[in-house]
DNA sequence: ACATTAAGTGATT
DNA sequence: AATCACTTAATGT
C-alpha cells in the first residue's frame, strides 16, 4: 500500500495528509466486472484509486446505458463524495473496468480533511471539475456525434485507459455501453476496418489508429 | 459431432 | 440507425 500510495500522490498529498490515508483506509483489491457503487445506494466510502480503471454509467429504468466516463489511477470520483456530503443517493453506476487497486476511505475522514488539508480541498476540486468536463464530452458525444465518430472515440478512449491497443471485448459490449445495437456496431467496425483503423478479432479489436 | 456464442450481411423500415 | 432474419466462423463440451 506504501508504495503505490507514494507513486500515485505523494506529488499531490503533504506528508501528514498520506499518513491519515494509510491509517484510516483499507486497500481493496477490485476484480473486473466488480461493482462499485449502484443507482439507489448511498456511499459511505470512497475510493482512491491506485491501479486500473472504474466505469462510470448512467442507467435509466429500462437499463438502457450510458458511459459517462472512466476513472484512472490517481483519480477518485469526486462527484460521489461531494454528493455523500449532501447525503444524496448515487445517480450512477461504478463497474471495474480492469483489475484494480484502491484504498477506501470513510467519508467522514474525508470531511475532516477537507478543513485540515489545503491539498486535500485542491485535489478534490480539481477532480470536480475534470469529471464535469468529461461528462460535457459525453454530452456533446450524444448530441453531436455521428455513431461512427462516436465509436472511434469510445475505441480510442477505451486504448487509453486500458493501456493496451488491443482490447479484449466483444461487439456486443460495445453495442450496450453505446446504448445501440450490436449490428449497427460490427457493421461500423466493419468499416473502420477497412480504412485500416482498427483490426477485427473474436473477442479482440485491435486498434492500430487513436 | 453438436451446441453455443460471436460476428457478418442483405433486406426492410 | 434499428430490427429481422438469417449465415458463417470460432470455441467449448
Amino acid at each position: 500500500m506504501h508504495e503505490k500510495l507514494q507513486d500515485y500522490f505523494s506529488v499531490v498529498f503533504e506528508p501528514e495528509l498520506l499518513a491519515e490515508i494509510e491509517n484510516n483506509g483499507r486497500l481493496v483489491k477490485l476484480k473486473k466486472g466488480d461493482l462499485l457503487i449502484d443507482v439507489g445506494s448511498v456511499i459511505k466510502e470512497v475510493p482512491l484509486l491506485l491501479e486500473g480503471a472504474i466505469k462510470i454509467v448512467r442507467e435509466d429504468k429500462d437499463s438502457h446505458e450510458i458511459v459517462l466516463y472512466f476513472l484512472e489511477r490517481g483519480d477518485t470520483c469526486a462527484i460521489s463524495f461531494v454528493n455523500c456530503l449532501n447525503n444524496a443517493k448515487s445517480k450512477v453506476r461504478g463497474i471495474v473496468e480492469k483489475d484494480s487497486m484502491a484504498i477506501f476511505v470513510p467519508v467522514k475522514k474525508l470531511e475532516e480533511w477537507m478543513a485540515k488539508y489545503k491539498t486535500w480541498r485542491e485535489f478534490v476540486i480539481e477532480s470536480y471539475s475534470s469529471r464535469l468536463d468529461e461528462m460535457i464530452e459525453a454530452i456533446d458525444m450524444l448530441a453531436f456525434m455521428k455513431m461512427d465518430e462516436r465509436l472511434f472515440k469510445y475505441l480510442s478512449d477505451k486504448v487509453k485507459i486500458m493501456r493496451d491497443p488491443i482490447l479484449h471485448t466483444t461487439h456486443y459490449e460495445i453495442a450496450v455501453d453505446m446504448n445501440t445495437s450490436r449490428v449497427v456496431i460490427s457493421r461500423l467496425l466493419k468499416q473502420l476496418e477497412k480504412k485500416g483503423k482498427i483490426k477485427l478479432h473474436r473477442n479482440k479489436i485491435e486498434v492500430l489508429e487513436y
